[in-house]
DNA sequence: TCGTTTAGATACACGACTGTATCTAAATCA
DNA sequence: TGATTTAGATACAGTCGTGTATCTAAACGA
C-alpha cells in the first residue's frame, strides 16, 4: 500500500535501486513474514518489476537473506552507556524490545526451512548475522567488568547471557513489546541476584 | 510417502476416520510447517480425497488447530516424580526436549499469522491449549512444596518458569535436543542459586 | 433387506505466483 | 552526440493449491 521512499520519477540505478529493492524486500518480510513474500509484491511495493529482482536474485531464499544482511547493516545498533551494567542493560532489553520484529523475520525464516536447509539453526545464523566478534552485549559486560562490577571468568556464560535469552523467548512468545515490568524482574530480580550468588556476595 | 496407521482396505468412518485425518494433519505439519502443509497433502497421507477433509474443516486455519488440540488429547504429558524438585526438573526438561517438535509446530502457526489473526499470541495459545489449569511444572512445584523444597508465596513467579521459559527459548534457537549440559546448567547454575537466593540461604 | 448416510474418486474452474522472453526508453559513459 | 547498459512494462506458459460439484459404492441403521 504504502510504497517506499523517493517519490521521484526518474528512473533508478545501482546502489540506488538495490537498496529500494531491499528495503522493499524487507519490508514486506516484516509485515507478511517469511511464507508470505512473494517476488511479486516486492517488486510492486518498490514501484518496478519482477525481472528487476530476478537479475540480482535468482530466488526467495537468496533475496531475503540479502535482505535480512542490508537491514543489519543499515540499521547497526549501538550499545548504551549508562554508567552501570543494570542501567545498560535495562536501556538495552528495551532497545531489543523496539526492534522485536526482527526476531520474528529471523524465525519465520527459520522455520519456514530456510536455514534449516543449509543445516544452520537460529542460534548459528544469528551468529553469522550479527555477532561479528562483536556483539553488544558483550560491550556492555566488557564495560561492567573493567568497572568492576562483574568479573567475566567468574560468572558462567550461561548467566551473562541470560536477560538477553530472557528477552528473545519473552518477545516470541508475546509477539509485543515487552513491559518495564519484565525487564525490571529480569535484570534486577534474576540476573543481580545471580551475578552476587557467583561473585561470593562480597560486592553486596 | 509413509502412510499413516491402518493398511486394511475397508472404508473408514466417524471418529476412526477422523482421527486418521487428524494425524495425517499433525504429521504434515510437524514435516512441512504450517506453510508447507496443504489438503492434497494431508488427504493423500491419510489415503483418501480432499472433499472428506473440506466436509470437516473449511480452511487451513480450523484443520490446524483441530490437528494441535487432538495431538495433545492423545498424548499426554504426565509430569515425572522423582523424588527431588532438582530431580523432576531434569526429568520434565529431557521430557520437554523430546517433544520440541511441538514447539516448532506452534511457532510457525503463530508466525504464519494464524494466532495472530486471532489476536492470540503464542503464550495465550499455550495456556488455551495446554495449560487448563494443570500445568505439569505446576504439579512438580507444588509436589516440591509440599515437601519443603520451596516456598511458592516467596520465589517469584518469573524464577519459578524460568527452567521451561529457557527450554523454550533454546529448543526455537537450535531446532535440536538439548544436551545434558544445559539441563544440568540450567537446573543447578540458574534455578537452585535462585532459589536459595530466595529462600533466604537457609535450606543450603 | 432396503434406505440413508457418507467415504472416496474424479473433474473442473479459478487464482496466485513463478520464471523467462521481449520490447522500450531512460541513464550513463566514451 | 552516439553507443552501451539496464530499468521497467508487458506478456506468457507452467505449476500448485483451492474449493466445489458430481458420481459410485461402501457402511450402517431401522
Amino acid at each position: 500500500m504504502d510504497l517506499e521512499t523517493d517519490a521521484s520519477n526518474t528512473r533508478r540505478r545501482g546502489a540506488e535501486l538495490e537498496d529500494a529493492l531491499l528495503d522493499a524486500a524487507w519490508s514486506e518480510l516484516t509485515e507478511k513474514g517469511h511464507a508470505g513474500l512473494t517476488f511479486d509484491a516486492v517488486a510492486e511495493r518498490a514501484r518496478t518489476s519482477r525481472p528487476v529482482l530476478y537479475r540480482r536474485w535468482p530466488d526467495k531464499e537468496t533475496l531475503v537473506l540479502a535482505a535480512i544482511r542490508h537491514h543489519y547493516d543499515t540499521e547497526p545498533i549501538d550499545p548504551p552507556d549508562t554508567g552501570t551494567l543494570a542501567g545498560d542493560l535495562r536501556e538495552l532489553l528495551r532497545i531489543a524490545s523496539e526492534r522485536r520484529v526482527e526476531m520474528a523475520v529471523m524465525l519465520s525464516a527459520q522455520l519456514a526451512g530456510l536455514f534449516s536447509e543449509a543445516g544452520m539453526s537460529l542460534a548459528e545464523v544469528r551468529g553469522r548475522l550479527i555477532g561479528q566478534g562483536t556483539v553488544w552485549n558483550s560491550v556492555i559486560l566488557a564495560r561492567a567488568a573493567a568497572r568492576g562490577e562483574i568479573d567475566l571468568d567468574v560468572v558462567p556464560e550461561r548467566v551473562q547471557n541470560l536477560p538477553f535469552d530472557l528477552m528473545r523467548h519473552e518477545l516470541l512468545m508475546t509477539n509485543a513489546k515487552v513491559s518495564d515490568e519484565f525487564i525490571d524482574s529480569t535484570v534486577d530480580g534474576i540476573f543481580m541476584p545471580l551475578v552476587q550468588h557467583y561473585m561470593g556476595r562480597s560486592s553486596g
